[in-house]
DNA sequence: GACCACAGTATGGTCAGACCATACCGAAGC
DNA sequence: GCTTCGGTATGGTCTGACCATACTGTGGTC
């Protein structure tokens, strides 16, 4: 069995050339957010390929949450680049936490470390808390375990954006959603979440204090108290 | 401009029925990597669509690294489920790099957070650090920056899979295989690698010895000496 | 001149049916 | 037992059609 050098040829499929051509435009045209593409019909006949090809390279790029397509007519119809990263994070998240290719304790374990890690970085920049600030009192107006996990969702997302690195955000935002059935059952079996109010009003005063260890030492005691069950446990 | 309480009807595509449907299968019926989805023909005239309904469905699944389609016949043929995040999340910073809404400074700043984290847990669990050692010899065997940095992934990467942790891992991965041009680049402006490698061995020495902080510090330095310019700058 | 109704049209979304290349399966022949 | 070769199920691609949508422009009305 010896290596003739020969390597099998990549089977290139047509969408994934009509991918590979649209990116190419992207980056050497520099196109960007709010630019168009050709319409579908248009482009198939450019690329001399069909339309189903040109369908199929569309759902993948609006899958990765770089273009979104409007049906109609105007300046608005077609398909368009945007930038939505959270979307395909979150969908990606999803299913693989479906497949059980990974458990929640992992998903937890990196929002742990994103938000030590953000809670300083917004602290050390002196970010805006003024989102912060409105999250919590969002939280104190909740009136069940959904109305409070969405307020708490924002507070600790803004966190994130605070820390002005938008990769970050995009994670943070996509685990957030992936774990919201599993955090509202935690505040659930929590009943009072005044040690949770607690905790936020020390990160918040941490991150405008501008104490990055102070903030991400909150952080982490934070989320002892809200997955107790995780932090303690044998394993 | 009253609130009249009605929303649009959400439009949903029939390609995300199908997709909703598929996904529906995968949680409820514990499906799982390995397992085979119907045909494409057979799936449409299952639910009733057309069969491009339903490869666009499924070109959204593969770009989520859920599910490899396999032409031919055979047990192998056909879709089947599959968990590759990481060539997803690959496409997906890749392409918004390339819009412009990522700057390589978050990807290394992500990185970074990522690397001290990881260091840490692998320490701190007494991983095994065979494949570290590994990527170190290849390291020194190395003739051009290519193969060098190509094994410095692997090095780095073997330190988020020690931390056990594989949405770390895959988030690594991802993010190393967007900034290899850079990182080549990098390696090059540098010249000796002598210093890289000093910092390898510390690293690879502290996870040994279970020093969780002092392998933070030294991913730490590490990534400051490979990248001066992103640390020691203006702003 | 300002406004409104309506036909025109470009867009994505969907469908049906065909053909191709691939790769396994199995029977026929050696 | 082995090889050969046709059968067949699979994804990949193409064509052409029709639909719903939403803007555009025209022409009429006041």
């Amino acid at each position: 069995m010896e290596d003739t050098g020969w390597r099998p040829v990549k089977r290139t499929r047509t969408f994934e050339d009509v991918l590979a051509q649209i990116e190419r435009r992207i980056t050497e045209d520099g196109l960007t957010v709010g630019d168009r593409l050709p319409a579908e019909r248009q482009l198939a006949e450019q690329l001399g390929v069909s339309r189903s090809s040109v369908r199929e390279a569309m759902r993948v790029l609006e899958t990765l949450g770089v273009v979104s397509s409007q049906v109609g007519r105007g300046p608005d119809a077609g398909a368009v680049l945007t930038s939505r990263p959270d979307s395909a994070l979150t969908d990606l998240l999803r299913l693989h936490l479906g497949l059980a290719t990974l458990e929640m304790r992992e998903v937890i374990d990196t929002r742990h470390m994103i938000e030590q890690w953000a809670a300083a970085q917004a602290a050390a920049s002196r970010a805006d808390t003024s989102a912060l600030a409105a999250a919590l009192a969002g939280m104190d107006a909740a009136r069940t375990a959904e109305e409070f996990v969405e307020h708490d969702t924002a507070f600790h997302c803004a966190i994130a954006d605070a820390s002005g690195n938008r990769l970050i955000a995009a994670i943070m935002r996509s685990l957030r959603d992936s774990m919201r059935r599993y955090s509202v059952e935690a505040v659930r079996r929590l009943g009072d979440t005044s040690v949770l109010r607690a905790d936020h009003v020390r990160i918040l005063e941490a991150i405008e204090r501008g104490a990055a260890g102070e903030a991400t030492r909150a952080v982490s005691e934070h989320l002892a108290h809200a997955y107790p069950s995780l932090f303690a446990g044998p394993g």
